[in-house]
RNA sequence: GUGGGCGUAGCUCAGGUGGUUAGAGCGCCAGGUUGUGGCCCUGGAGGUCGCCGGUUCAAGUCCGGUCGCUCACCCCA
């Protein structure tokens, strides 16, 4: 069973119905959200030339890429992420849109590595994105899109956590600690980790790689173990770059509360994010009880349209991934019933009355209803019992007597009711 | 890429110390007289025991390799 050599490749799946419908659940819920956010809908090709890749998207994905030569002897990749490629859209056509451009995207994204839990080689994510704003707001409306499509999903702030943080306050805090300019990126590494790492380690990290003394990497070791604006504010608020990233990191927060999504937001400096072209605000949303991957992350990304030859806008947008968001809901049960049905099941008695069948279905499935029937002559019973499997909400029986009053009996499968209609009523009622 | 665990019907699993045509439940298909589904009864299909090789008179059972799944590390679309 497990390896024919007709077996789907490792890391890919396939959608059977059920998985299908859960998939469509979660693809909706991301459309209506977005719609309601005023966002429009693109995609691109899922394969693009490598080049798109390499060194606007960091080590860690390029390492990963689903990469290989085409016949036409061109180094190309299936899509690891959408951004590069909306950066290279936009390129071509920014200059002619209305700003800010607000697009969202629901691609199917590759990677090559080992699959395990919460990670294939392909999953399927949501991007949205806001072009040519610069200001604080646009980074608020586009988490609020992120959590409100997570509230679409019948999540709550007791069920996931947005953690954000900003670059550019992180970057004034090492500058302000001694980290040279060129040790930034290294520096950003450490704090990515400092989580899952003993201090100690972090702080000889710090030291080693970031070029700290002792002196600047306790300070900054210290800014975690106390975490929050206040202890920021308190230790590094005099420097005038710290407090002009703070005041910009007030009116961020402010304003998802005034989107009335503050309960769901907790500041965390810890949260740098892999991708090398992010300039801001950053963020990864997680499951409450911090069992599983972050579901969602993003953040401002300003000079990534110009590194791909566009107009230079700035630009902010997450991804969410339908791996371990669908995970998260199966954990919750908040997965939606997505067993078959249909409206109606027609039941013939004898064959004779076949050619009325077709017709009360065809008129059923002219009012928009869905209609099936038993595709050879078998027993009633046989009938009803196709009916139930179908999922039937109610059987149309067309029995001689009944049929030639121009009648027909229908039962509710749920309840077992049955009452007596006209046939001529099916085109109004 | 590194390490651990696991691979027997579509699914969940049985198959002491190697020994005749490999089993169960559920599911699936057919039937139980074309006026009524869920329960029930009967019958059936479906497995080269992940794959390859080795030991043996004999391997689902033992050994090696390999592939796949899974967990952790790495890393985090």
């Amino acid at each position: 069973m497990a390896s024919s050599d007709f077996a789907r490749l490792p890391g890919f799946r396939d959608f059977p119905p059920e998985e299908m419908a859960l998939r469509t659940h979660v693809f909706e819920a991301w459309r209506r959200v977005a719609r309601r956010y005023g966002f429009q809908e693109y995609d691109g090709p899922p394969l693009e030339a490598l080049e798109l890749y390499v060194e606007k998207s960091g080590e860690e994905i390029v390492g990963q890429l689903y990469n290989f030569t085409d016949k036409g002897h061109r180094e190309v990749a299936l899509r690891p992420e959408m951004t590069p490629s909306l950066a290279r859209i936009l390129g071509e056509r920014s200059r002619a849109l209305p700003k800010p451009i607000r697009w969202f995207s629901t691609p199917q994204l590759f990677r090559y590595e080992r699959q395990q839990r919460g990670r294939l080689r392909e999953h399927f994510q949501w991007n949205v994105d806001i072009v040519g704003e610069a200001g604080v707001a646009a980074d608020a409306e586009v988490l609020a899109v992120a959590l409100d499509g997570l509230r679409e999903l019948g999540l709550g702030p007791d069920d996931v956590r947005a953690r954000v943080s900003d670059r550019r306050l992180l970057a004034a805090l090492m500058r302000s600690a001694g980290v040279a300019d060129d040790r930034l990126t290294a520096a950003y590494a450490v704090v990515d980790k400092v989580e899952r790492e003993t201090r100690e380690r972090s702080r000889g990290r710090l030291m080693a790689e970031a070029g700290l003394d002792a002196t600047g990497a306790d300070a900054i070791l210290d800014l975690f173990d106390a975490p929050g604006l206040d202890a920021v504010r308190e230790r590094f608020g005099d420097r005038e770059e710290v407090a002009e990233a703070l005041t910009r990191f007030d009116e961020y927060l402010a304003t998802l509360e005034g989107l009335g999504l503050g309960s769901f937001v907790d500041f965390d400096l810890t949260i740098v994010r892999g991708l090398a072209y992010y300039t801001g605000i950053v963020f990864e949303v997680f499951d409450a009880r911090g069992e599983l991957r972050a579901v969602c992350g993003g953040g401002r990304y300003d000079r990534l349209l110009e590194l791909v030859g566009g107009e230079p806008l700035p630009a902010v947008g997450f991804g969410m991934g339908d791996v371990v968001l669908t995970e998260l809901l199966r954990d919750l049960d908040r997965l939606p019933d997505v067993s078959r049905s249909v409206d109606w099941f027609v039941v013939v008695i004898g064959d004779d009355l076949r050619p009325r069948a077709l017709d009360v279905a065809r008129r059923l499935r002219d009012r928009g209803e869905s209609v099936a029937y038993s595709l050879r002559s078998h027993a009633v019973r046989k009938q009803f019992k196709a009916a139930e499997s179908e999922g039937a909400r109610r059987v149309l029986v067309l029995a001689p007597d009944e049929a030639a009053r121009d009648e027909a009996v229908v039962r509710d499968m749920a309840t077992g009711e049955e009452r007596t209609v006209s046939l001529a009523s099916l085109d109004v009622d």
